[in-house]
DNA sequence: CGGAAGTAATTAGCAAGCTAACTATTTGAT
DNA sequence: ATCAAATAGTTAGCTTGCTAATTACTTCCG
């Protein structure tokens, strides 16, 4: 055995992305490599961590978003909004909901406009569900970014809007 | 109907942010909230559009990194190892493997030392596949992060380390 | 106004992660 | 030397997301 630590889930360094780029004979910035795969694993503990976190008020993160996704706007909204405004799928927006409402945080009607449509409504208990976490919840997040000053966060959230921006680069064409 | 664009899959706004923690009555800081809020969602977005990716090549992002986790090294290790290196279960490494194995991209041995082991071998085929991704994939990072000057990609770097060092604060406790 | 095409929601079935429980082996302490 | 405790790997069962297919209703065109 050697002497490195195996390090648990540990970022890649720079000189394994050197590596790698070398081993296939290309040109590829470095950096600019580590940059995306930092980025990536960074997202993947992120989302990992944040279910565990939301966990603890019986919430998952999808169906957390879903609840703000409602209280921001009027409390109700249909399927098929929620899941344009959510980013996911209407299929997805069906197994949140039907989640929720299990749990009486959510109540479904059908449309009085449209007989194929439905909407869900944040119910009082929902809403309490909410604010109940709220504190604790928006604590947390200032601790994550309470390592950065007030202008680097400007910045960083400036970088980081220009790399989401070509996400669609991964997958084009 | 508002003239609102409903702008599918959003990055929250500073506004949103606002008027949440005005809602619960709370004196969080809303730029520090945004930060953390979009570094969530980015990361949700760049982990799918990272397996569309990888699917072209008939790999997902998880036994892509497996791939090269191997190559990195010798060419062998243990799921243990792995599940450490990668930052995931062993039970998602046994699962991993069993696909790769599959389709002849890695080999498992019996370890020759420790009777409860395994060890799992890279192929010449997994080598070849890493090899027929690596220009696409390397370039398609390239072009993710081609917002950003070379100075710039060393800041964000430097900015997303420090938040996620953070990452434990959400879970905590 | 009648039928084709589009849209809303759900259902079924898939992959990736997880934890918990189980088997087999090794380690280590008495 | 033995037996308890730790470790390696797998399995089973859960959740979240997805796509594709299904059903029901609207819309729109001729």
């Amino acid at each position: 055995m050697s002497h490195e630590d195996v390090n648990p889930g540990a970022a890649p360094t720079l000189d394994q992305a050197r590596k790698q780029i070398a081993r296939y004979g290309l040109e590829a910035d470095p950096q600019a490599v580590l940059v995306a795969v930092r980025l990536m694993a960074a997202g993947a503990r992120l989302d990992r961590a944040s279910e565990v976190h939301f966990a603890r008020s019986g919430l998952s993160t999808g169906r957390y978003r879903l609840l703000v996704d409602l209280e921001d706007g009027d409390g109700e909204k249909s399927p098929s909004q929620l899941a344009k405004s959510l980013g996911v799928s209407r299929a997805t927006v069906t197994g949140l909901v039907a989640g929720l409402e299990r749990e009486g945080l959510v109540a479904r009607r059908a449309s009085t406009e449209d007989g194929r449509g439905a909407v869900v409504v944040l119910t009082a208990r929902g809403s309490r569900r909410l604010h109940d976490m709220a504190a604790d919840h928006f604590a947390r997040l200032e601790a994550l970014v309470g390592g950065l000053a007030a202008d680097e966060r400007g910045l960083f959230l400036d970088l980081l809007e220009r790399i989401t921006q070509r996400i669609g680069a991964l997958t084009a064409e």
